[in-house]
Formats: structure tokens, C-alpha cells, sequence
DNA sequence: AGCTCGAATGAATCGTCCC
DNA sequence: GGGGACGATTCATTCGAGC
């Protein structure tokens, strides 16, 4: 670890720092910090309320400090951020940042031109995402994080093997499938809502602070909030330092951390859950060019249906999901469309669930 | 579609045309294209002096078509192409960029300057990727695409149940999980190997165009290569334009093109939004007597109304319309009257919008 | 205690048409 | 173009009430 020089500013491990980020990181001493995660404001620029279909309304992350007059503003407040942020890191450190589409560019772009080192961008695929309402869009079911070091060749850490472990023996990929922070793990303020907009799961953090740190590195964090990277980073005994402006959430981080005990080595250990069959929409097949669109499916008992661009089917006065219209020609209330359909290939009549079957097999090959 | 106006260039529909993307777009009529689909370079083999601007044109490209001297000239390049291709989309147009962390935030950005509006950032989540070889990063396993429209509420297509249909029933997510381009789909050059180094999947177009474009479209697609967008654009029904510079993959998409057939009407007609439902007035059920005047309709939580003969409701101190009655009881700014009222037939509850699909079923057979 | 069912909720750039 | 009316739209998970 670098020793910082007669006079120079100590680094002070283990707290929680208040005021501005950048204002704090620049009284820092230089290239004394491991790692820094990042969880900086989004600039989401939301326009009017949204209601659900049910018309309760959406608790919109409306915050004055997510708020940026211009893109050219939010651009700026990047820069400068990230430059006090490259100051205090060690030359072999590296940095986190974590974003959405709305900033996550900027971001990226920002650090290149800093001369920061992008070595993955990582996807959190989230596996309980708040779904699109008005059906205008696509379900945001991601965010996007990026893993950069301080210039291109430096020596950065990574645990390979304990990745590798983490996923069942198989090569850690750049796309994490983790849930969102509720239940328990999501902080309550006094009258029973979320204490923040925007808490971070500890499993994201575990990922990354398993994989990037070694045990006694000092991992900053400048947007600490109510300090789920110091809560991870202690349970696994690295140091943490965290920066946040607004004390509501310094003190609700505080008592956090101060419940939090250090993990002895076993208790780190993960236990890994065995997956179920991961789900093939039959649109796939279609995608795929495993069946055409128009290509004719038959039943057992000879009933036809064509197959159409979108994956669903149309028979004789039915169309819909290749369920729906194998209940409607059955009389069934249900069907099992899978094992109901077949195709021709090469003279043999052949169940779609064989081409089901095909893609399992590939992704079980290659899992995750 | 947009006329050109006399004298003007005429848009060349279904070709490949040859040269420099910023030259021929700048020789097409301005907003005469629905999509644009954009695969540019990576920019993979960045090196030299980041903080030396380089002031360079387009031009200055050396003769390695995806290595750029610095971030300046990448940057002057994706700025002059988005430029142009700007220009010749439609004020509802949209467009689709692909990169992966070499060069994707620099496209996010400039998009975001050039005034066009994010809709969603979708992860290309790769089944079957390469794997890490030397253990040094994560799996780089997805690539990200950018879907947006020209400006902010410009009124972008999205087949909303056309998507839901393909994921069986469940609206679309941000992440997409495809296999790259293998086997038969890829093209060989004469020795066998592969003819493009970044050939994209058929699915992957096939969910692009399928999801944001309607039959009959225009799209085009200014880093053609070996013709993915044109061959899955041409089997869905859609018209293509496509720009590439270098003859070897100029001549592999024609001859690839003119393999392909578009599909029959039937398998393209993808399930239809109820927006395009016609829309049926609650006075008519009244005046066709499914429902009574002076009948009592009850909401979810047991609030009721009485139907006058003018096609209105009267509660408890509101009258006016399904939506504004039912709105008023529940306090919300909005209310969906059809799903929100039910009536009593035959001891059961049923919701007033079954009489609307009874009438709309009448008008699907004897058309008017 | 164990089960079922309903309510609540999450970083969200979430209408369209007609007058 | 502004304002008002119509009316389209949700997935996974957790927690608590009720039985």
C-alpha cells in the first residue's frame, strides 16, 4: 500500500464520510484506494406520473440530486467526479461504475477519454423487473456496469477461480442474472417505505467485491447512499470508505454497517441452487429459423395449423399460442402445444418439443 | 410515405448500392426511410495519444476498415454517419445501433446529442460466446444494441403483442438470449472460411424488424456486409436499401438476396394490438339492449352506478361517463370503464367489456 | 403451524384522437 | 396547438390477513 508522505492527508478507513464527493475524494491523498464502485445519479428525466393498470401510482425516483439541467451540465458533474475519483486510485486499482441507458453512455465515454481501461461492461439482468405498463416499450429488465482500470496495461485484480466457482465451475460470463433489493435487505425508513430510491442488492456487490478485491483492500465508494458496498466490503473484511451528502442516509448507513459482522472464511463459502429447465417461448423456434413462418404443423389426428412471423399459430378459425389453438381444435380446456404439434423433416413427422429439446441442449452446454 | 418532390432523387427500394455510407445517404431524399438498422465498425484495435485531438475527417480512415487513430476521429466518424442518416429518417422513424464496450458508449452518447430519444438499451445475450481464453476478464458474452426514435415523442412503431406473442405471452425484456451466427447461416468465403468477421444472426434482425417495423417499411442499412438485414427484411415483407463499400460483400449479399423469398401474407400477419380494435360506444350496448337502462353495475370494491338511456352513469353524487364515474369513485385521474364495471347475468359478475367483445365479434363476420 | 389469496411494489425517460 | 375525452395497460416476489 502506498504511504502517504510526511504531512500528507490520512486515509480514513472503515467511515462514512459527509459532504460532496468531490469535495471529500480531492482532501484524499493520491493513489491510495484499491477499488471504487460507483452508483451515480442516473439523470432519468421523468416527465408526468405513471399509474399501472390498476391505477396505483408508480413511486417515481423524482430526488432533487437526480435532477440535471442539460446533458452538457450532467457531462461536466461526470467529469469531475471521475477525475477526483482517478486522483486517490492506485495505479493497479480499478473502478466500478453501475447506470442505465438514460446515463450509462456518458459515463462510459467520459472514462475512456479519462484514459480509464474498459475491461468488461457487465449486464445485471434483473430477474424481478418492474414491467413496462403502457406496453410502449420494451421491459428495462437490465442495467449496465462497467469494470475499467486506471490505464490500459495495469495490473488489475481479478479472482478468476472464485468466479468461476461462484457459477458452478463454469467461466464467470459478462451477464449476471441477480434479483432487485427487497423483502428484508431493502431498508425501511420510519413510516415503512423505502429509505432509498435506489438500494443496490448485496449480491451484486458480493459479486463484484469477491472478483476484484483482495481481503484488507480499500474500496471507496462516493455515492455511498445508505452503504451497501461498505456493508459487503466489511462482511468479507475488505476496508471501505464511503462518501454520501445527505445525512438521512449517512445515518441509516451508519447503524447498518455497525450491525454488520466480518465473514470467517467457511461462512463465505456459497451454496449453488440447481436451476430449473429454463423456459423456450415456441417464438424462438420461429427466430431461430428452426420452423418458417407459414410452415404447416399437424396434430395427432391430422388437424393443420400455419406457423406465423410472431410465433403464434392459425388454424381453421383459431389462432393464438400453439396451446391455445391445440385446446381449441381438441375441445380441451388446455393443451400442451409442445407435445401436440409435429412437423415434417426428411419424410419423418417429428414433435416441435424435439426442437425444444435442441436449444435445452445448448444452453445446457454453455449454462448461465 | 413521403413523396420526393419533382427533380428530387428517387429512393433506390430492394438494392445494394455501392461506396462510402455518408456519401450515398447524403444522395438520398431526406425522411424517406422508416428504419435504420447501423452495424459500424468497432473500432477493436484502438491505440495512440488520447488527449491529441485529432481533427482528421471521415476520410482519414486508414486502409484497415475498423482501426481509428484515437477516440477523436472514431467520434468525428460516428458523428458525420448518424448525421446523414439522421437526415433521410422519417419524422417517426426509428433506429437501431449495435456495439459492444469498444465503441457502444460513444454511439449512446452521440445519439443522445444528435436529439434522438433513447427507448430502450437491449442486451444481446449470446448462448453460445467465446469463451475468455487467458482467464484475464469476464466471458465477454453479449453485445448491446440502442433502439431509438428521431426526437423525443415522436411516435416510433412498436408491435407491442407481436413481441409478447414471440415470448409466449409475456411482454418482451431488454435482454434477448440468441445464439451468434453458426453453421449453415454463415457465409464462407471461397477457402471456407468465414466471409464477414461480425455476420449478425438472422434472430436477431428477425425480433428487430418483426418488433419496430410494419409491412411495407423502408429499411435501411448503412454497414450492409453480407446482407442480414436485407435477407431478413425481404422474408418478412419489408423493403430494403442496403450501402456497402467493399465489393466482396457486396456480391456475396446480392447473391444471398436473390436466394431469399418473402413469406405469404398469412405467416406475416402478426397478432394485432387492441388499439386497433374499433371502437365501440358504451351507448350502444345500451341501445342494443345487452344492457337496461336503470340496471345497476357494480366496480371492483363494490361502489355501484345506474346506466341512463343516454349511454351515461349515475352514482352517488357523480354522473358522466364509464371512464369518469368509474374515475371519480376511485379518485384517480383516469379509469378504464369496460374493465372497471360489471353486471349480473345468471347469479355471475362479468365485466361490461365481454358485452363490447360480443359486439366487435359481430362486426368481425359481417364486416361493414 | 401451514396454506391460500389478495395487496403491494420495484432507477420508468410508458397515449391518442378529436375538436 | 391546447384541452378534454376515451380507454389501453403488468411481472415477479414478498408479506400479511384469514382460515
Amino acid at each position: 500500500m502506498t504511504k502517504p508522505a510526511k504531512g500528507a492527508p490520512v486515509l480514513p478507513l472503515d467511515t462514512v464520510l459527509p459532504g460532496d464527493c468531490i469535495e471529500v475524494m480531492n482532501r484524499l491523498p493520491e493513489e491510495s484506494v484499491d477499488l471504487i464502485f460507483a452508483d451515480p445519479p442516473y439523470n432519468l428525466q421523468l416527465r408526468g406520473d405513471l399509474h399501472r393498470p390498476d391505477n396505483s401510482r408508480v413511486d417515481a425516483v423524482d430526488d432533487h440530486w437526480d435532477q440535471f439541467d442539460s446533458f452538457a451540465a450532467y457531462d461536466a458533474f461526470t467529469r469531475d467526479w471521475l477525475k477526483a475519483a482517478r486522483r486517490i486510485l492506485k495505479p493497479n486499482g480499478a473502478i466500478w461504475v453501475i447506470g442505465s441507458y438514460h446515463n450509462v453512455f456518458r459515463l462510459g465515454a467520459e472514462l475512456q477519454n479519462q484514459g480509464f481501461w474498459i475491461l468488461n461492461d457487465v449486464v445485471w439482468r434483473k430477474s424481478n423487473p418492474m414491467p413496462n405498463f403502457r406496453g410502449k416499450r420494451l421491459t428495462n429488465a437490465h442495467e449496465t456496469l462497467i469494470w475499467a482500470s486506471k490505464s490500459e496495461g495495469a495490473k488489475y485484480t481479478f479472482n478468476y477461480e472464485a468466479l468461476k466457482a461462484l457459477n458452478e465451475g463454469i467461466q464467470m460470463r459478462s451477464d449476471w442474472v441477480l434479483p432487485i433489493c427487497t423483502g428484508h435487505e431493502r431498508l425501511k425508513d420510519g413510516r415503512g417505505d423505502k429509505a432509498h430510491p435506489t438500494q443496490k442488492p448485496e449480491s451484486l456487490l458480493h459479486r463484484v467485491l469477491v472478483g476484484t478485491t483482495n481481503p484488507g483492500d480499500v474500496v471507496l465508494d462516493p455515492f455511498f447512499g445508505t452503504g451497501t458496498t461498505g456493508a459487503v466490503a466489511k462482511m468479507l473484511g475488505r476496508n471501505y470508505i464511503g462518501i454520501e451528502r445527505e445525512t438521512t442516509y449517512r445515518d441509516l448507513a451508519a447503524r447498518r454497517l455497525s450491525r454488520v459482522r466480518k465473514l470467517d472464511a467457511e461462512a463465505l463459502t456459497v451454496t449453488a441452487s440447481k436451476r430449473a429447465a429454463p423456459r423456450v417461448p415456441f417464438g424462438q423456434l420461429v427466430e431461430r429459423g428452426l420452423l418458417r413462418p407459414g410452415e404447416v404443423l399437424t396434430s395427432p389426428r391430422g388437424k393443420t395449423a400455419r406457423v406465423r412471423a410472431d410465433g403464434t399459430l392459425v388454424g381453421e378459425d383459431v389462432k393464438g399460442s400453439i396451446h391455445q389453438v391445440g385446446a381449441a381444435f381438441e375441445g380441451a380446456p388446455s393443451c400442451n402445444g409442445w407435445t401436440y404439434w409435429h412437423f415434417r423433416r426428411d419424410g419423418k413427422t417429428v414433435p416441435i418439443d424435439r426442437l425444444r429439446q435442441q436449444i435445452r441442449d445448448e444452453m445446457a452446454d454453455r449454462p448461465n
